[in-house]
RNA sequence: GUCCCCUUCGUCUAGUGGUUAGGACACCGGGUUUUCAUCCCGGCAACGGGAGUUCAAUUCUCCCAGGGGAUGCCA
């Protein structure tokens, strides 16, 4: 049988990195065994669901180049494949568990003090220690189901709750974890599964769309591993087979608490923003909690889809390392031609004033051309702009002291910059070999070291103690251009040794 | 509190009874070099603890400890 999958976010936020995690890793076994990969819009919250994540969602995607076989977008024969346009759906499903006494109707005001406050912190914990069990009180259990059935049909305000057995247990074998086993008891007791509002619950849309969309596997993080039983106790009560279950370990930050937005970026598109390559970023999190291939660490998404095994998932939870994916960044950075590159930081350029969001020719060229400058350097597309801010915009000429080498005073600088705007007007700057043997020659004659004589010029041209190598610079600078600076950084110089004097 | 899951270098991991416990990031040295990077070489560093099983346990079993998760008309 074919496998299917699915990945079921419900837009209630902005595309996470632990989801994604958990749509990457559905999407690698679906590709792996040939399979198909199904996203399903879980969009049951009506208060908290929103078309703007939606739309981030369709976004993110569409950066991270994965797709999806059958979805809202590009449909498929198990459509519709949001919930909200499945709404009949699941009363209907409710209401066939209640027929045939596996389920019931309540009518329990909803118990606002027991939501989740927000602002809670360890002390709630503390508080949901009753000593006698935990969760809803099965008060409308013992309900007769006429009279109850009666009520609800009055237009009585009501959910319906799944009927959890009150003793045995109940068992299920986790691909990655094994066999787990609840006793009934332990389960979160009779949860809803259709809201007041007539809108099904996770636990509800999620089984009924698992079947009716045939999926064969479902891999999840490991949070909803306690809600695993009561999902099986739902498909033994419609009479269906469950799919297999594979419960992913959590990613978590650097303290080991779960991922969270404190942790620094957690959304996906805030990994865009500050310069991240979507394939270094799948790349990563593809890493955490799951190996590949012993002795290699750079795999493309193909690479990944080829790879991947269940077999290799880990168990235990991974930390998400932000330095590591620094490193997995620049290697995708210079790997990247230098077209590719400038295509890259070109938005980054535009953002940040350098070149016009669609560039001249002239511009345009002279990004060409300073893409081999920095391919090595960036770690970020965001440290485009710093790096080549002097070939598009006249810094300001540099104070003496910052142009000084160690050890030399601005009159001994000012000496070796005009020794090297003397050579410069006599070299091709392209002529990488050449320069560096003329600058090698007249720093030899000078007493100084190459380095000594290079710092004034560099300083003077680039604006900062820190380019790209300086001949290569100047080369895509032009050399009138850079002539022009290191005239009136000699100038600045010589102002500054007279006044020393 | 209760229930569940997990446990190899600081971090991500390889490893499925016998290995000098391997790799990557980070870190520390050194080299190349025109600053910064890149690149190359070397180093540091781990099987949570205790009982078993076995000729032999990182690997199998149990207990403990530690960590995490769940305990919603959120998913």
């Amino acid at each position: 049988m074919k496998a299917r999958v699915r990945y079921a976010p419900s837009p209630t936020g902005l595309q996470h990195i632990g989801s994604v995690r958990t749509a990457l890793f559905n999407y690698l076994f679906a590709k792996s065994v040939g399979g198909d990969f199904i996203l399903r819009l879980e969009d049951t919250d009506r208060t908290r669901s929103s078309d703007a994540y939606v739309k981030n969602l369709y976004d993110t995607f569409r950066w991270l180049g994965f797709y999806w076989d059958e979805g809202p977008d590009v449909g498929g024969p198990a459509g519709p494949y949001v919930q909200s346009e499945r709404f009949a759906l699941y009363r209907e499903h409710a209401q066939r568990l209640v027929d045939m006494d596996k389920a019931y109707y309540c009518f329990c005001a909803e118990d606002k003090a027991a939501k989740k406050d927000e602002a809670a912190d360890d002390d709630a914990s503390a508080d949901a220690a009753s000593p006698s069990g935990f969760g809803y009180p099965r008060t409308c259990r013992a309900l007769d189901p006429a009279e109850a059935g009666k009520r609800a049909a009055s237009g009585e305000p009501h959910v319906i709750r799944l009927k959890i057995p009150l003793d045995g247990v109940t068992a299920f074998d986790d691909i990655l974890l094994g066999r787990i086993e609840w006793k009934n008891a332990d389960v979160n007791p009779d949860p809803v599964l259709l809201k007041s509002d007539g809108f099904p619950t996770y636990h509800l849309a999620n089984v009924v769309d698992d079947h009716l969309m045939g999926i064969t596997h479902v891999m999840r993080a490991q949070e909803w591993i306690p809600s695993a039983p009561l999902h099986i106790i739902m498909y033994d009560a419609f009479g269906w087979e469950p799919p297999k279950l594979c419960h992913l370990p959590m990613v978590l930050g650097e303290d080991g608490h779960k991922l969270s937005k404190r942790h620094g970026a957690t959304a996906v598109d805030e990994f865009r923003k500050k310069g991240y390559l979507e394939a270094a970023l799948i790349n990563y999190v593809a890493m955490l909690g799951c190996s590949y291939e012993d002795g290699r660490d750079i795999f493309s998404l193909d690479d990944l889809a080829r790879l991947f095994t269940m077999e290799h998932i880990n168990k235990a939870p991974a930390v998400f390392d932000y330095v590591k994916l620094e490193w997995f960044n620049g290697q995708y950075i210079r790997m990247l031609s230098d077209a590719e590159l400038v295509s890259r930081i070109t938005p980054f350029m535009a953002e940040a004033g350098l070149v016009a969001a669609e560039p001249t020719e002239a511009q345009a060229a002279a990004l060409l051309a300073a893409a081999p400058l920095v391919k090595e350097r960036l770690k970020y597309l965001t440290d485009a702009p710093d790096a080549l801010r002097f070939l598009f915009a006249e810094p300001a000429t540099p104070p003496a002291a910052e142009m000084l080498p160690k050890k030399l005073d601005a009159a001994d600088a000012a000496r070796a910059l005009s020794a090297a705007v003397g050579l410069l007007r006599a070299v091709d700057p392209s002529d990488h070999d050449a320069c560096e043997s003329a600058f090698r020659e007249k720093a030899a004659e000078l007493g100084l070291k190459l380095g000594d004589l290079l710092m004034p010029l560099r300083v003077a041209v680039t604006g900062t103690k820190v380019s790209p190598p300086l001949f290569q610079s100047i080369a895509a600078l032009g050399t009138a251009k850079a002539l022009a600076r290191a005239e009136r950084a000699v100038l600045a110089l010589l102002a500054a040794a007279e006044e020393g004097r």
